[in-house]
DNA sequence: CACCAGGCAAGTA
DNA sequence: TACTTGCATGGT
C-alpha cells in the first residue's frame, strides 16, 4: 500500500522542516476575530502588508465585529489600504460580518461551536471566502483539523512529484488529509512550514532549488516522472 | 524596470 | 467545463 509509505515520507518532510526552522507558531493574532480578518486580507498579498492594515484597525479601536459591521465600506477600505485590493476586501469583510451576525448573532463562539464540515460549507457560501480562506479560518481561528493548501503547497509538492500539476484544491487537500493524522497542531505547523519554505526556496520562476531542504527526496531517484 | 505576495469572483467561449 | 481578467499595495 502506497498510503503508509507516503504517510511516513510526509512526516519525515515535516520533521526536516521543523528541525531546520523550529516551530513557527502560526497564526499571529490577539483574537480569533483578528485571525479571520487576517485570513481575508492576506489573499494574494504579502503578510507584511496585512500587518499594517490590521494595525490601522487596532489603533482606530475598530478591530471588533460590531465596529466593523457598522463601519461604512469606504471607511473600512481606507483603513485596510496597505493590504491592497482594498475595495474588494472591504466588501468581503462586510459579507463575512453580515454572515456572522445573521447566522450567529455576531458570536464567533457560536459559529465555531458546531460541526466542522458543515461550517466549512457555510463559509464557502460567503462571497469572498474560497477554499483556502475557509480552511485558514477553520484551522487557525477555530482550531478544527482542516489542512490548508496554498500556491506554495501546490508548487512544491507538484514539483517533487507528489501531486499532479493540474490537481485542484480539493485533490491536494485530500492528499494530505488522507495520509496525515488529523491533528490541529500538526496541520497548523505543517502549512506554516510549507509557506516558510516557499518564501525562501521555491519562487515561481525558478524551477527547482539546489539548496532546498527537501532535496533529499531526490537522492537515488530520477527527476521527471 | 519586472516580478512577486499566505486568492477569489465574474465574465467569456 | 476551462480559461481569462480585475483587483492594488509594497518589497526585492
Amino acid at each position: 500500500m502506497r498510503m503508509a509509505a507516503d504517510r511516513k515520507l510526509l512526516l519525515r518532510i515535516y520533521g526536516t522542516l521543523r528541525k531546520k526552522f523550529g516551530f513557527l507558531d502560526w497564526w499571529p493574532g490577539d483574537s480569533r476575530f483578528e485571525v479571520i480578518v487576517g485570513a481575508i486580507l492576506t489573499q494574494n498579498t504579502a503578510w507584511k502588508n496585512v500587518e499594517k492594515a490590521i494595525l490601522n484597525l487596532k489603533q482606530a479601536k475598530e478591530l471588533f465585529p460590531k465596529a466593523m459591521l457598522r463601519m461604512p465600506a469606504p471607511v473600512l477600505a481606507k483603513r485596510i489600504r496597505p493590504a491592497g485590493y482594498y475595495n474588494v476586501k472591504s466588501r468581503r469583510l462586510k459579507y463575512f460580518l453580515g454572515f456572522l451576525f445573521r447566522e450567529y448573532h455576531g458570536s464567533l463562539s457560536r459559529m465555531f461551536a458546531g460541526d466542522g464540515p458543515i461550517l466549512r460549507e457555510k463559509l464557502l457560501g460567503v462571497n469572498g471566502i474560497g477554499p483556502e480562506t475557509a480552511d485558514s479560518i477553520l484551522l487557525y481561528a477555530g482550531e478544527k483539523p482542516f489542512f490548508v493548501v496554498d500556491a506554495y503547497t501546490k508548487r512544491i509538492f507538484s514539483r517533487h512529484g507528489f501531486v499532479g500539476e493540474s490537481d485542484d484544491y480539493g485533490a491536494v487537500q485530500e492528499f494530505f488529509m488522507s495520509r496525515l493524522p488529523r491533528k490541529v497542531r500538526l496541520f497548523n505547523d505543517y502549512h506554516a512550514q510549507i509557506v516558510n519554505l516557499g518564501k525562501f526556496f521555491c519562487k515561481r520562476t525558478k524551477p527547482l532549488c539546489e539548496s532546498c531542504p527537501l532535496a533529499f527526496l531526490f537522492k537515488g531517484k530520477k527527476l521527471e516522472s
